[in-house]
DNA sequence: ATTATCTATAGATCTATAGATAATGC
DNA sequence: ATTATCTATAGATCTATAGATAATGC
């Protein structure tokens, strides 16, 4: 990339003093080294049982250096978790803003569960695990509860236009947005305990059932199902 | 379960050293106010978070009296998950095994989902909870993950016994199982952000839920509804 | 000079054991 | 004598800081 003239083969040197473990081959910067390194062992281990000591040791360091990056355990936890919640809340503004009347609100549900469940389980470390550690209910992480919360209300507004909800009693409606989320959230529970059904595949299950579970019949899930993956593709190249 | 019965007015006496705290009010034995105090905490704060001594004094013990009665905080988890699984696995295979012309897989599947649910959420502590812990995945608590899993294939033969469910290809069958293992699991976290919903109308719901989520269509889920119910009763009472 | 890392460690836990103590039971 | 609890504490952590060190950059 940045060949300036003079030594043609630099000898490939990094700043700084190295590490006692050599280099990582993941070719990770640091920072993000660490940021997957705590993401697996949060959602295997539990938040409490990690050490700091395991997270940085998994990511080449020493215990000491991940202080260079974090200013602690909980700092990594509310970085994962922000990264994590953020685009499926872009995408659920983009969806419920969405100026369409080709697609309705059944259209934009489904294609909401599926790319949120894609987002949650599609990495490595299944890191929609991360939002269901018990620790998150702390103080420290209300800032992340708040955006996951809007991010439900995307869900309670989408269903609230579907036909089948539409007719429901308010207080019907949110118990029906609860089990969709709860659904989507379910999701994420099966593949920890099980890596083995492929995401793809999972996602669109997923979001077929939030639509029986929304209350869809059939006809109306098979319709919502093609139009909501031509509206994913449209969003994403838009 | 401590004997009520003997002399009614006894001197109020208790064998043993007396609590540096005071006797505790809320009438457990000590045991189960140990248990009691620990699904609060695990549930509320993580298995990890959550220190010995926090359990012990909560219970009104200090804490090295845990030792009394748990060989330490493992124990102690090990105890509430067996005590929690077993009820719903009864239960499980007394609906699979059950000799009902009368009751269809639909009526027995939405029974099962209703009464895990209020099993799970009933209790003042959301149990379920625990079983969403990450540490329960380690070593040591592979017996009740066992249990579980078997859970799990009641639901599934429950679910391949329906008529929306009875045509499809194996591999679509094991996924609609998974959504619905899934839906009950993420009931419970509903419950663990907000405790608001009512236990039994929660359970009705995600009962329901169930069955749509399964492929029923809308008359066949009342009908499950209304023969689930009816099933539970005679369950219990017989 | 700057940077990324290291080693060493103080201070704060937390767990689990040892042994004492204050009740009742006989 | 038995029981349930207590106090005290050793040993094993774990976190976070201080200060040294080994690279590159200029």
């Amino acid at each position: 990339m940045s060949t300036t003239a003079g030594t043609p083969a630099a000898p490939r040197g990094r700043v700084g003093r190295p590490r006692a473990r050599g280099p990582v081959a993941d070719g990770l910067a640091p920072r993000d080294g660490l940021l997957v390194a705590a993401a697996e062992l949060f959602t295997r281990q539990g938040y409490g049982a990690t050490t700091t000591r395991a997270i940085a040791e998994r990511a080449g360091l020493r215990q000491a250096s991940m202080y260079h990056y974090f200013a602690g355990k909980e700092d990594i936890l509310a970085a994962l978790l922000e990264g994590t919640v953020r685009p499926s809340l872009d995408l659920a503004r983009a969806l419920v803003a969405h100026p369409s009347a080709e697609a309705g609100a059944e259209a934009r549900l489904w294609a909401l569960c599926r790319a949120d469940v894609e987002l949650l389980c599609g990495g490595r470390h299944n890191l929609g695990a991360l939002y269901l550690l018990p620790e998150v209910a702390a103080e420290r992480f209300a800032a992340f509860r708040r955006v996951r919360a809007e991010l439900k209300a995307a869900y309670r507004a989408l269903l609230a236009g579907t036909a089948a909800a539409a007719a429901l009693p308010g207080a019907e409606l949110e118990l029906r947005a609860d089990l969709v989320f709860g659904l989507i959230e379910g999701v994420i529970l099966i593949r920890r305990q099980d890596p083995d059904p492929a995401a793809p595949a999972l996602a669109v299950a997923a979001a077929d059932g939030a639509l029986r579970l929304s209350g869809a019949p059939e006809a109306v899930v098979a319709a919502a199902a093609t139009q909501g993956a031509a509206l994913l593709g449209t969003l994403r190249t838009g």
